[in-house]
DNA sequence: TATAATTATCTCGAGTTCGAATTAAATAGA
DNA sequence: TCTATTTAATTCGAACTCGAGATAATTATA
């Protein structure tokens, strides 16, 4: 089974190199609008799931929680985002996206997902779904054994 | 083609996430070794592919040209790297792995593929062929656009 | 009920990353 | 040949990230 082996280092490495290249392109784009990354997907997650938990964020991003803090203390600062204390667990705050957050992810988010989906059109429709799945399952498998 | 687009949202969502969780577990793993996840990624490259000049360092791991500079600083502190200065174009660097970073990548990289390969083994055959081919047409395509 | 353990978030310091500007060397063009 | 342009790598400051430990609130247990 050495080839099988192989052909996951190489599964590998691609996904790395396919995320980072994503990553800068993402980068390069959302600059104008003066949001890291990080802040992007905290907005975009916001903006698609309604508010949300600091730590729900956490695990929907993958950073650490003082990550978060920082990330979401930066965006209250732009005034996309309010913290709001839940009422019965004192301990947890929710944070929503402002109208002001909504307009700026409307302004980006077209352009965005016409850049993703540029990169993903060199794929045969079937390719694309199982390229899907596949992260899927594999992301699935890391968090299990983790 | 609502639904496409919608599918190459949700692969980008996945592949991010994949990439991420796979990026957490490594960093786990060689902290042992004192290595952070970059260190690690510049030394395997040298240990497989054997001395190369900053740049291409730099376009094999897709990180700035600084940071390069910063991380192999590091690594040759750490004795596992040396640099050395192209005889014909003296603005050009070569870096190449040390018999002790030898050592160590000998130490981490069975542990380190076989945990890469834990994280694919959820797959089929032809399921994990078609990600890596399928990653290596998007980064391509990435790398195209940009 | 009082105390212990757990949970959610934050603070802080150290290390890493980027991007812009700089330096030094090589190549191209007048 | 002299100057301009391009290229490789570095320096620098600002911003970001992590991990460890602290704080505050909740839940479990004696």
């Amino acid at each position: 089974m050495k080839d099988r082996n192989e052909t996951s280092l190489k599964a590998f490495i691609a996904l790395k190199r396919t995320n980072d290249a994503i990553d800068i392109a993402i980068r390069k784009d959302i600059r104008k609008y003066g949001l890291s990354v990080t802040e992007f997907a905290v907005l975009e997650v916001l903006y698609t799931k309604g508010p949300l938990t600091i730590q729900t964020i956490r695990d929907r991003i993958l950073i650490a929680s003082s990550s978060t803090t920082y990330v979401i203390e930066r965006l209250i600062e732009k005034g996309y985002v309010l913290k709001e204390q839940d009422t019965k667990d004192r301990r947890t705050y929710y944070a929503g996206i402002t109208d002001e957050g909504r307009k700026v992810m409307e302004d980006i988010f077209p352009m965005h997902a016409a850049m993703i989906q540029s990169f993903f059109d060199c794929l045969e429709e079937d390719e694309l779904e199982t390229l899907k799945e596949a992260l899927k399952k594999v992301s699935a498998r890391v968090s299990n054994i983790i």
